[in-house]
RNA sequence: GGGGCUGUAGCUCAGUCGGUUUAGAGCGCUGGCCUGUCAAGCCAGAGGUCGCGGGUUCGAGCCCCGUCAGCCCCGCCA
């Protein structure tokens, strides 16, 4: 061993050997993925992050060969030996090397392993509560390993692409004043000012919009955002957005980068050609086509309009909502008449579980004809009617809902992705991005007898909206914007006010106080008398784009270290009590519910 | 805060109508045999707070109540 050397280190890694190097030494460093002792013959698949190598340990090397009877799954190890063909007929073509192996002349234990709780060459998928417990032994599952590459090859091509670009990769604080988004705030108080807080930011929004004054013109950030709120499949309490902001432009310029992102990082990462330009469609007939602001183009099953057609009903259920100012709506199953009567109760069941009333099923028999517990109540004209408009044939299964127009919306784009999970509709590998445009800039709280912002308060209204304001909030288009994929939202943004009496408009009809505008941003509107340029941004969620890639289902799947549902890191232990003393450092006393 | 699913060996699971003494299987683990395997094979062995607490019962892994944890969903949020 070289002067000043610990260790046997690697002169290679798997993914470098080949038959061109057949007799060349090597060393190699890894993880024992296998073990097969055949008493006078001992093979070990050394691991490495670029794959895997067939080692094999004659008993004539007696040294290395004692070593190796000791190792065991996933000891660390060093081995230096000599490439070779394998003998014909024992070549593995499951592996990259597999034409080759590694005859071993010396073996050192770097470390050895406990036995582990679960090992990633088993066939059989380890329970997620283990997975978490021991996620560095979960890390290095091909999976994992491969979903971590991914997500650092999507944060380099985001850089290289925006950088060439001329956007400037700015860092914004982690410790930060709350921001204008409705979620709750992480708080990290402060021990030199007794009593004050930071806020961990949701986003870097009103930074990003500070440095858009302060000149940057073009910005971006793979910006880490907390919010403390429940989690679910696609979301964490931290996450990662590609934060994006742009001055001298109005939405079309925002959309085109974005667009070009997206084209490029699918190109680099999958090599695949997204369609292009993306599709365009109104929040307005994004929620009347589908019943959602993130439809899912790769399939049909669209919403079909029905409640004129059906307000003159003798089937009580329909004429009742229809005249009650409700919706009836449908849409054509196309081949699945033939669901069974059990299959038509689940998915009965299913539409109430989705807060529907009930589903009115119907079967379009040769004919056509209607077969449906509610077929004797529809009229000759009325069941023309619904054939004409669903367009159905023999074969179809209809399926309708009625009841006020948010509960139509949402039941039935529940049951169409269901029905188009049940129809094989979601082919992986079929991309349809889609921007979702016009949103509204305010939504009623019913609870809280107020105005809302839709996404924030800093978005700009629709020029052609601004008298609106006035009249007819809710009517008031937003320029915002979102990108949709596969029914998954990638990305949120808009076009931001940048004079001051259009926000103080905004303000006015969201019950925003002068006192508390100033209180809460005073900051950034100070800023805004100084010169701020017309800019807008956007901002795609990293995590989610690089589960789509992966092809995951779950986000925890592309975050190294994730979270429960409970928000709790089952590997460290996090969160954790605080050390009385920090906490007394901090002038914080607790006050904890009963028990 | 609410609804649903799950919880039995280190891992993945089976466990019938509440009743065969000692709760099983595969993988993993330990020991032995084995020179071309690659999910190596063969033989033997160890390994259990049936998530936890209470209840019903002559008797509970199984039934009831509560509770904890993980996941999915609603609310919330992006």
């Amino acid at each position: 061993m070289p002067e000043g050397q610990t260790f046997l280190k690697r002169t290679a890694i798997c993914a470098e050997l080949s038959l061109e190097k057949a007799g060349q030494e090597v060393v190699l460093n890894g993880w024992i993925n296998r073990r097969r002792d055949h008493g006078g013959l001992i093979f070990v698949d050394l691991r490495d992050r670029s794959g895997l190598v067939q080692i094999v340990f004659d008993p004539e090397k007696a040294e290395p060969f004692a070593v190796a009877e000791h190792v065991r799954a996933e000891f660390v190890l060093a081995v230096r030996g000599t490439i070779r063909q394998r003998p014909e007929g024992t070549e593995n073509p499951e592996i990259a090397s597999g034409d080759l192996e590694i005859l071993a002349t010396e073996a050192e234990i770097l470390n050895a392993s406990e036995t582990p709780p679960f090992l990633h060459t088993d066939r059989t998928e380890t329970d997620e509560l283990v997975r978490l417990k021991y996620r560095y032994l979960d890390l290095r599952s091909p999976r994992l390993q491969a979903n971590l590459e991914l997500r650092h090859r999507v944060a380099q091509e985001t850089r290289a692409f925006l950088s060439t670009e001329g956007f400037w990769e700015v860092e914004t604080p982690i410790l930060f004043k709350p921001t204008p988004e409705g979620a709750r705030d992480y708080l990290v108080p402060s021990r030199v000012s007794p009593g004050n807080f930071y806020a961990l930011p949701q986003s870097p929004q009103t930074m990003k919009q500070l440095l858009m004054v302060a000149g940057v013109e073009k910005y971006f950030q793979l910006a880490r955002c907390l919010r403390d709120e429940d989690l679910r499949a696609d979301r964490q309490p931290e996450h990662t957005q590609i934060d994006i902001e742009m001055s001298f432009v109005e939405r079309e310029d925002v959309l085109q980068i974005v667009e070009r992102l997206m084209v490029h990082l699918f190109r680099a990462t999958l090599d695949t050609e997204l369609p292009q330009p993306f599709p365009r469609m109104s929040h307005e007939e994004a929620l009347a086509r589908f019943g959602t602001d993130k439809p899912d183009l790769r399939f049909g099953l669209e919403l079909v309009d029905l409640t004129e057609a059906m307000a003159g009903s003798e089937f009580k259920v329909f004429s009742r909502v229809a005249q009650s100012g409700g919706q009836i709506k449908g849409l054509r199953a196309p081949g699945c008449a033939n669901y069974s009567r059990n299959q038509l109760d689940n998915l009965t069941e299913f539409a109430k579980a989705h807060k529907a009333q009930g589903l009115v099923w119907i079967q379009v028999q040769a004919g056509p004809r209607l077969e449906s517990p509610v077929a004797k109540f529809l009229g000759e004209a009325e069941q023309k009617a619904l054939i004409e408009r669903l367009g159905a044939t023999e074969g179809d299964l209809l399926l309708i809902v009625a009841d006020q127009a948010a509960i139509v919306a949402e039941s039935l784009d529940w049951l169409r992705r269901e029905m188009a999970r049940r129809m094989g509709l979601m082919q992986a590998g079929d991309w349809r991005p889609l921007w979702v445009v016009d949103f509204p800039m305010f939504k009623w709280d019913e609870d809280g007898k107020r105005w809302e912002a839709e996404h924030h308060p800093f978005c700009m209204p629709h020029p052609d909206d601004l008298e609106l304001m006035k009249t007819d909030p809710g009517r008031v288009r937003a320029q915002s914007y979102d990108l949709v994929l596969n029914g998954t939202e990638l990305a949120s943004g808009s076009i931001r006010i940048h004079r001051r009496e259009i926000q103080q408009q905004v303000f006015d009809l969201l019950g925003i106080t002068p006192e508390e505008a100033e209180r809460r941003f005073g900051f950034l509107l100070k800023a805004f008398e100084y010169g701020a340029p017309p800019h807008g941004g956007i901002a795609p969620g990293f995590d989610r784009l690089v589960m789509m890639l992966a092809g995951e289902e779950n986000i925890r799947e592309v975050i190294a270290f994730p979270k429960t549902q409970r928000a709790q890191d089952l590997m460290s232990g996090a969160p954790a009590p605080a050390d009385p003393q920090a906490l007394r450092d901090l002038h914080i006393k607790l006050d904890l519910p009963p028990e």
